[in-house]
DNA sequence: TATTTAAACGCAACATTGTTGCAAATGTAT
DNA sequence: ATACATTTGCAACAATGTTGCGTTTAAATA
């Protein structure tokens, strides 16, 4: 039995990580919310911070194109079991810098046999829809 | 006029990196090249060479589900014009770890109108053929 | 083959990003 | 109001990647 009973705190800096995601509407690096909160919350109590957040469901890690590490708030998520899979599309703009979450597409993708997918990520990148009008 | 005459030189560091790669047959990353050659090349030259050999167009960077990059041969990528183009999946092994790409699979993608796709990046992360039997 | 020259090298130093331990502060259940 | 585990800030550390510079080396050419 690993299951350790952890009464989730709705501490302030939680709330103010998914208030500021839900205002931009876009994923958000570390250093994103560090230039945001200046001195008021510490690095370190980010970093946990976002760790706990995707720990609960709340949020989701993305992976863009660099490598970068970038926070989402989790929307049409399957978080209802153990298992928490995002297969849908992120899309990056290169014009406008955001990267937004595609929750409506779902990519049809046939493996050869003997392939079992388990997770999977789609970076796409290009012009976003408000800038490419 | 920003195209300058560089001369690319077969260097010792290269010639390894490649045939290490082809020995290997699946994405390394530099942490991989540093903990095989020791001693014998230097951190920075890997990285340095590493650079150059994606600039030249003989190796891809990939970037795995953790954000951590890898490097793979360059086999049926399209590398004729300035643009170098990856439009394939790249699949990671839960089992052996391996990254590879499987080149022969084109995913169909389709989005909302107003999007524009320039790049994307197809990461897949189960249990390989290999593994699966 | 010897000379020349830019590419590639090793080393040191620096920058960025993420992690860990611990004492103090804080939120929440009782 | 009290108790106590979660969360926080600070300091220190670790991992990863970058830059500058003087030296070495691959390869064009004389």
């Amino acid at each position: 039995m690993d299951k350790k009973i952890k009464r989730e705190r709705n501490s302030t800096t939680k709330q103010e990580i998914i208030s500021l995601l839900e205002n931009k509407q876009e994923a958000l690096t570390h250093k994103d919310f560090q230039d945001f909160f200046k001195e008021k919350i510490d690095r370190v109590t980010i970093y946990r911070a976002l760790d706990r957040l995707v720990d609960e469901g709340k949020l989701h890690k993305i992976v863009n194109l660099e490598g970068g590490i970038q926070y989402a708030i989790c929307k049409t998520c399957n978080h209802k079991e153990e298992i928490h899979t995002h297969n849908h599309i992120h899309f990056s703009c290169k014009k406008c810098g955001k990267t937004i979450c595609l929750d409506k597409v779902t990519p049809e993708i046939k493996l050869p046999k003997g392939y079992k997918i388990e997770e999977m990520q789609l970076l796409i990148s290009g012009i976003c829809s408000n800038c490419s009008e």
